[in-house]
DNA sequence: ATGGTTGCCTCGCAA
């Protein structure tokens, strides 16, 4: 099973190239960040045009996530547990044939002086004791998503330039390592040792034509998810194409 | 380089 993660950037203008996608990666699962519309807004007539059914938690004008399946999704749920105020759409989890997928879209946490970074530490605690419960299952699973997480300064363009943005701070990664310390493989380490290999750049200041960029779209693997990796990659040609997003899918396979 | 770009759908905010 092919399990990918693509944050879009807006589903609206992205779905040329998403269309084109999905036509030519042929996912089985596809989690998408961002998609910035309602549910009522989404696309659902062309997306199914292609082979695909889609499960939304969408919010207007900002953040939005979706699952796409060939199959269709069982026991769906439409936010992460233990915040029952939090009305920001960034969380979806369902599963398909025997493996469950989350389409996850982490705060970003900028400024790091303010509540939205305070915001981004507690998701990711969250996040730690929902991974905690769904390791007790025992069974194959996979967090995807847009983490806004830069793991380590191999992951980064200039990591002295970013040490003090949320992405890349200490609190930031320690908590992420504590979530993955619980057990998870990080899909895309796993199978590739080198550095400097990225999943999004910034549209400004020619990141892209640079190479600068970071890695901070992950597939995080159970353990029974992991001991099923063969392969698992970044797909930059989608980054390089007109009206691209500035983030381009991950994905992996689980035999 | 307090720069630069994109998308929301407004004249600023978020990334």
């Amino acid at each position: 099973m092919k399990v990918a993660t693509w944050n879009v950037n807006s589903i609206k203008v992205r779905l040329p190239l998403l269309l084109s996608w999905l036509d030519d990666a042929a996912p089985d699962v596809l989690c998408l960040q961002e998609i910035k519309c309602l549910a009522a807004d989404f696309p659902m007539m062309e997306i199914r045009g292609h082979g695909y059914h889609a499960e939304i938690v969408g919010q207007k004008s900002y953040n939005g996530v979706a699952i796409l399946s060939k199959e269709p999704a069982r026991d769906v749920v439409t936010s992460l547990p233990g915040d029952g105020a939090d009305g920001q759409a960034r969380y979806l989890e369902a599963t398909f044939g025997e493996v469950r997928v989350a389409s996850l879209y982490l705060p970003n946490g900028n400024p790091v002086d303010t509540e939205k970074f305070t915001y981004k530490l507690a998701w990711l605690a969250r996040l730690g004791t929902h991974a905690g419960n769904l390791l007790k299952t025992e069974r194959p699973f996979v967090l995807a998503g847009d983490y806004n997480v830069i793991p380590e300064p191999e992951d980064v363009y200039d990591p002295l330039a970013w040490r003090n943005d949320a992405l890349f701070r200490t609190e930031t990664r320690r908590s992420f390592r504590r979530l993955v310390n619980l057990g998870l493989t990080d899909a895309f380490r796993a199978l590739h040792a080198e550095p400097h290999r990225y999943s999004f750049w910034d549209y400004q200041a020619g990141r892209w034509q640079r190479d600068e960029g970071l890695r901070i779209d992950h597939l995080l693997l159970s353990p029974q998810a992991a001991d099923r990796l063969t392969v698992a990659d970044i797909d930059k040609t989608p980054r390089g194409k007109d009206k691209a997003s500035d983030h381009t899918p991950v994905w992996c396979e689980i035999n």
